[in-house]
RNA sequence: GGUCCAGUGGUGGAACUGGUAUACACGCAGCACUUAAAAUGCUGUGCCGAAAGGUAUGUGGGUUCGAUUCCCACCUGGACCACCA
């Protein structure tokens, strides 16, 4: 048993007292910032899922302390915003003493664990002079343009009380509180991120330290497709003036999304959005967004008004989720007396209002081609509209869709055995010959139900009945049909993105106050820099108002200002920023986080920008990860930071889930608090534990009684360093110079086991080796697991020898690899076995080349790719003589017995195969 | 429905570039120590078989002297997105 309370405690304070975690400043060496996303200091404190991240981050910052870089690793905390306001109004307390409160535990927590961070230059985004930047970067912003004021309808949670940004749903529900979201027409901030769009995904390509899967959720994330807006004349049966009030209804919407107005202004369209122009001659109908302002503007034009206002009522007061659910079945109304000119035939087709169609994407209008289209497709059906095939399929493609349908109907299952039965082979003729055919009649057979429109073809392939563009492939003739569209002045090529602006503004109290004033004669003017941070007034009453105004707005002499332009009377802008705010930049800070002149000094960042190593949660792959590089190269931009990405490498930390597999949460009552671990198997168990669990980035069930293991195993470690040399042990004898090799023994033992103490040493130095590598590439598991496997074997050796006479220089060696992981008993040893310094002043082994090579190999000999026999041979064996060797083997012989050898394979110093007949 | 990832003992998982499948750990069983238990140590532990041997990495097929690894199809699970035209 050893006592890893006091030891824990001992270390923790003197690394603390003689600054040990202090970022070094040493100009001579090279850089090393390791990051962790920060946390929302809630008020539940850590579980022990938490800290897997940090746990990861540190072993790697005290890898490269002892290569011997300056290393930044910095913690503070996220604790604007919802979460942190919702918790402080339950708890009837104000959200800056609950903050405080809830970071004093997440700071012990942290510290508990023994995680190498610099508080020196812990931040806090609710700091004001924190926040004076964050305020600073927005107003920068709105100079450029990038910050607008918009009246658009947006997500507003009932429950929250708020605005909320597309980032902050999950499933059309708050992402916070789970009610289901409405929207709701507000005054509010936006920014233009979507002027960033294609540098946001186009930039991924160069990000190589980043996984492959974060890259691919921010590309569907961003949503780029491309495709064209073809114009549709409108014909109505209304009147002149009705005609020309659509007109201007229309203009007006062109004007809000500032499209380019491309048509004649005479002309009365509907602009819809389309990926696949190559299809527009199999266009039946159009469909518009119930909420699309055209509807309304055509309104004298319509016949069936009742019936059509009947319907944008009911898809009005449709939530979200109802409308996206994708099982229902969909619905519409037909426009009557309204048709639309398909630009390429000047067919006119009917026109309807459907909630299948978005208002928010694109145009809010689309063509349906019900025979190229899923859901153009399901609503023709239901309301009998025409549909009409003008892509077929290419054969290959299509030959591949049947096969596929066949195997399906478990057709091929069925085959196969039959061949089984009369001894068949795969490449049987007589079995290609059936798939032929197969094929043949089915693909006739499909072919003739999407020509009878019972099924539709998605695909591309080539186009039919599309006058001068038939017999072309969908890919080219999308390329002509773009281009004609442009030469005839109907449409255009366009670039449409999933991607929106950025809602960035917040009815709550808790959060940077954005920095503009109303002024009645300038408009809306900045706060001049000088008077930054705008301050969070100190109230008692900060409870959501749900009116769409901030609490803020109720505290005049706080909104009451002076015009710095005029000096005027004038308001103070009284929403707030969302809670993605603050953390778009702080990593930036912590390189400089007391300068009051800017938001870091332009050389400190030179120096330590960018991050060199990011962890953190995948959650956050769409939101935080996406709004931060939007910031970051605004923030390039405009030169304040030197690198256009922050972030190098990247990578995302698995969940710990509940013993019962279930997240860890009150809910399911699965929470394994981490003081409890810490106070029964210490700190450095839990740290090794949680490392060995599997793979960094997957998720892993809790086990408690695997702790279990990890600290057994640092109960061996100090029984090795209790065993080491003889008689008396280095620990009793506290040698002043570390001991080099055995002590003399008598001559027989001796003889037995040089040889394997040699072996123990190439081990160590292999363990060396492959944990050095294991950190590098994050495969933290199987280094623990190396470590594991040397305190086996020398626990082996001690068993059989009764002592360990490797020396205290070579334990030292595994002491040092041991104690990124558990560095609380690596130091106590270390002192133990005679070092002054810290463990983590040493120098990080190198392991010895020579040393790793092995002298004597286990060489696999294998008949027919079977394993027979293992030889051991020495290492440099030739081909011949690994051959005579196995041909002398008695297993090997039987089953060379009466047979041919036709060739065998060599693997030097692992495999001889030998091919018989 | 789309995209991405994964599927290996009773459990978490390992296997470098195609070369001994199941490392390491948990669990379980037996033994030792003990009056006893806990703790500790030792031994065993994929499946079938007394053994020789056979067989096994979700399923079916392919490439190869040799496949957990590469290719094709399918099944199952997870993550993210989801009526994005």
């Amino acid at each position: 048993m050893y006592n890893h309370q006091e030891i824990e405690k001992k270390w923790q304070k003197i690394w603390t007292e003689s600054g040990l975690y202090r970022t070094g400043e040493d100009p001579k060496k090279p850089k090393y910032y390791i990051l962790d996303m920060f946390p929302y200091p809630s008020g539940a404190g850590l579980h022990v899922g938490h800290p897997k991240g940090y746990i990861a981050t540190d072993i790697l910052a005290r890898r490269r302390l002892m290569q011997g870089y300056n290393v930044l690793h910095p913690m503070g905390w996220d604790a604007f915003g919802l979460p942190a306001e919702n918790y402080a109004l339950k708890n009837k307390v104000h959200p800056r003493e609950a903050t405080k409160k809830n970071v004093a535990t997440f700071k012990r927590q942290v510290n508990m664990l023994g995680l190498s961070y610099d508080w020196e230059r812990e931040i806090n985004t609710t700091d004001p002079e924190y926040y004076k930047w964050t305020q600073w970067i927005f107003l920068k912003m709105w100079e450029q343009g990038l910050a607008y004021e918009s009246h658009e309808p947006i997500n507003w949670c009932p429950s929250c009380k708020t605005g909320l940004a597309n980032e902050d749903l999950e499933n059309g529900k708050c992402e916070r509180c789970g009610s289901e979201v409405e929207q709701k027409p507000l005054r509010q901030w936006v920014l233009k991120i979507t002027k960033y769009a294609d540098r946001l995904l186009d930039d991924l390509e160069k990000l190589d330290g980043w996984e492959e899967s974060i890259k691919e959720m921010q590309r569907n994330w961003i949503g780029r497709s491309e495709g064209a807006e073809i114009d549709f004349k409108i014909q109505a049966s209304g009147e002149d003036k009705t005609e020309n009030k659509a007109e201007e209804r229309s203009e007006k919407k062109n004007k809000a999304t500032e499209k380019p107005e491309i048509v004649k202004s005479k002309d009365k369209i509907i602009k819809v959005f389309t990926t696949r122009v190559d299809t527009i001659f199999g266009c039946t109908y159009v469909v518009l967004a119930p909420e699309n302002n055209l509807v309304a503007a055509l309104k004298p034009a319509i016949k069936n008004w009742p019936a059509v206002e009947k319907y944008i009522e009911t898809a009005k007061n449709k939530t979200d989720l109802q409308r996206t659910d994708l099982n229902k079945e969909k619905t519409g109304v037909i426009l009557e007396g309204v048709k639309a000119v398909n630009p390429f035939n000047n067919e006119a087709v009917d026109v309807f209002i459907a909630d299948y169609v978005l208002n928010s994407y694109g145009t809010g209008a689309v063509m349906a081609v019900p025979a190229h289209d899923e859901r153009d497709f399901e609503f023709a059906r239901k309301y009998g509209l025409e549909i009409k095939a003008v892509v077929i399929p290419d054969r290959p493609e299509f030959s591949q869709w049947i096969f596929k349908k066949s195997q399906d109907s478990g057709v091929r299952l069925e085959m196969n055995k039959k061949l089984a039965e009369k001894g068949g082979h795969p490449d049987n003729p007589e079995e290609e010959k059936f798939w032929q055919n197969k094929i043949d009649i089915e693909e006739k057979e499909e072919w003739e139900n999407i020509a009878d429109n019972k099924t539709c073809w998605i695909k591309d392939g080539f186009l039919r009945d599309s006058k001068e563009f038939t017999g072309l492939t969908s890919s080219t003739a999308r390329q002509q049909m773009t281009a004609w569209l442009e030469k005839n002045k109907c449409g255009a090529k366009k670039i449409n993105y999933k991607l929106k602006d950025w809602v960035f503004s917040r009815q709550r109290y808790w959060g940077e106050p954005i920095p503009l004033i109303h002024c009645e004669q300038c408009g809306v003017v900045a706060v001049p820099e000088k008077d930054l941070p705008v301050r969070l007034p100190e109230v008692k009453s900060y409870e959501p108002t749900g009116t769409g105004e901030s609490p803020l707005a109720a505290i005049t002499d706080w909104v009451n200002t002076a015009c710095p332009k005029c000096g005027g009377p004038a308001k103070r802008e009284t929403n707030t920023m969302p809670q993605w705010g603050g953390s778009c930049w702080y990593y930036l800070r912590y390189i400089d986080p007391r300068n009051d002149q800017a938001l870091v000094d332009k050389k400190k960042e030179k120096y330590w920008s960018p991050v060199d190593f990011y962890v953190g949660g995948a959650e956050h792959a769409t939101r935080h990860l996406i709004y931060a590089r939007f910031w970051h190269k605004f923030l390039y931009d405009i030169g304040a930071v030197s690198h256009e990405e922050p972030f190098t490498k990247l990578k995302h930390v698995g969940l710990i889930m509940g013993e019962d597999s279930r997240k860890m949460s009150k809910r399911w009552g699965n929470v394994i608090n981490p003081d409890d671990m810490v106070e029964q198997f210490g700190a450095d168990a839990l740290r090794l534990y949680e490392m060995f669990m599997g793979p960094f980035d997957q998720a892993t069930a809790w086990n408690t009684k695997g702790l279990i293991g990890a600290r057994k195993f640092l109960e061996k470690v100090i029984g090795l360093a209790e065993a080491l040399s003889e008689p008396d042990g280095v620990l009793a004898t506290q040698k002043s110079a570390p001991a080099e090799e055995a002590a003399p023994e008598d001559a027989s033992t001796k003889e037995k086991i040089k040889p394997e103490l040699r072996k123990l040493e190439a081990l160590l130095h292999k363990t060396i080796k492959k944990v050095s590598a294991d950190i590098e590439s994050f495969a933290l598991n199987t280094a623990v697991s190396a470590l594991m496997i040397l305190a086996n074997e020398m626990a082996e050796y001690r068993n059989k020898a009764g002592n360990l006479p490797i020396g205290a220089a070579k334990f030292g060696l595994f002491l040092q690899i041991l104690s990124p992981f558990a560095p609380h008993l690596a130091e106590e040893l270390w002192e133990k076995i005679g070092n002054k310094e810290s463990i983590f002043k040493s120098v990080w082994p190198e392991y010895d080349s020579e040393l790793i090579k092995d002298e004597i190999v286990n060489l696999v000999v294998q008949v027919n790719g079977k394993l027979r026999a293992t030889l051991e041979v020495a290492a440099d064996i030739s081909e011949a003589d690994a051959l005579a060797a196995g041909r002398g083997n008695d297993n090997v012989k039987k089953w060379l017995e009466g047979k041919e050898i036709i060739k065998t394979i060599f693997v030097p110093g692992k495999l001889l195969n030998i091919v018989v007949k």
